[in-house]
DNA sequence: CGCCAGGCCTGCACGC
DNA sequence: TGCGTGCAGGCCTGGC
């Protein structure tokens, strides 16, 4: 599941791949993503340069001129360069080749990602304008989370999955991080302070650039083809973990159902 | 064979 | 009335 840390790692894999290419030609096997891709979408790209690829929350844009293609990965999603003659396979959806001879495709099992195109700028665009600061920016930290989190009656967990929180923190890096700052996952936003919600911020991000680092580890084997390779998930430390003692504390981890999501976390070292 | 995780948008219910 | 918030549903398929 592409979480933050391997958006990131493909973008940064792909961005010299693709930067000042053209678009030579757009194929689309399957428009029924989580939306339906654009009808005219080869019409549109199809002459054009990418003159930068960039992240927001885990949307990639890729900037085309006047406007963008934007793609989410959604969580089965891979994005990737193949060689020219590369057969698609199942669920390749997509293609797009550019006229250096390099290919990328997009392999998306259950068709949760999106791709879209939006003349102007992508951040004004309904689906991005309202995502709250990026994780591994000076934007998040104790002040904005803090202030941001007054009114909320719900827990901790749930408000670091609010992409309007927080861009971009999913499932397994909320646990992972709530982890490392000792935070009980339970624990209501609006009860927790200053001092702790730097701390948490602080682990956010050292957790997300941590798995971005083991992300780049396997990047020259993800471009090639290999598929997502990333060795970040042999050192969770509590995602799918329950039962398993606590590397901290030997406790048993526990594990819960929490706003339809799976919460894993340490009952003894978490509070 | 049937269930279900998973991101995250959407629509609805609710309280101030 | 309107807004922010919370909650549940839906989209899919591979893997158990």
């Amino acid at each position: 599941m592409p979480e933050l840390p391997e958006v990131e790692t493909t973008r940064r894999g792909l961005a010299p791949l693709v930067c000042g290419a053209t678009v030579a030609a757009v194929i689309v096997r399957n428009r029924a993503l989580r939306r339906p891709v654009p009808r005219d979408l080869a019409r549109i790209l199809t002459g054009r340069r990418i003159d930068a690829l960039e992240r927001r929350a885990k949307y990639l844009l890729f900037r085309a001129g006047d406007g963008t293609l934007i793609v989410h990965l959604g969580m089965s999603g891979r994005l990737w360069v193949v060689a020219a003659d590369a057969a698609p396979q199942t669920h390749d959806h997509l293609d797009l080749a550019f006229s250096n001879g390099r290919v990328v495709r997009l392999r998306d099992p259950r068709r949760f990602g999106l791709v879209l195109w939006h003349s102007g700028d992508p951040l004004r665009h309904r689906l991005l304008r309202d995502i709250g600061p990026e994780p591994l920016s000076d934007a998040l930290n104790a002040d904005w989370l803090f202030r941001a989190t007054r009114a909320r009656s719900g827990a901790i967990k749930n408000a670091l999955m609010d992409s309007h929180l927080i861009a971009g923190v999913g499932n397994i890096y909320a646990n992972e991080a709530l982890f490392r700052a000792r935070i009980n996952p339970k624990l209501p936003a609006r009860r927790i302070g200053l001092e702790r919600y730097a701390l948490l911020a602080a682990r956010i991000r050292e957790t997300l650039s941590e798995a971005i680092g083991a992300g780049g580890s396997s990047l020259r084997d993800y471009v090639g083809g290999d598929g997502m390779a990333g060795r970040f998930q042999n050192r969770f430390l509590v995602y799918d973990r329950g039962g398993e003692p606590c590397v901290n504390c030997g406790a048993p981890l526990r594990a819960f159902v929490q706003g339809q999501r799976s919460t894993y976390y340490c009952p003894r070292c978490q509070r």
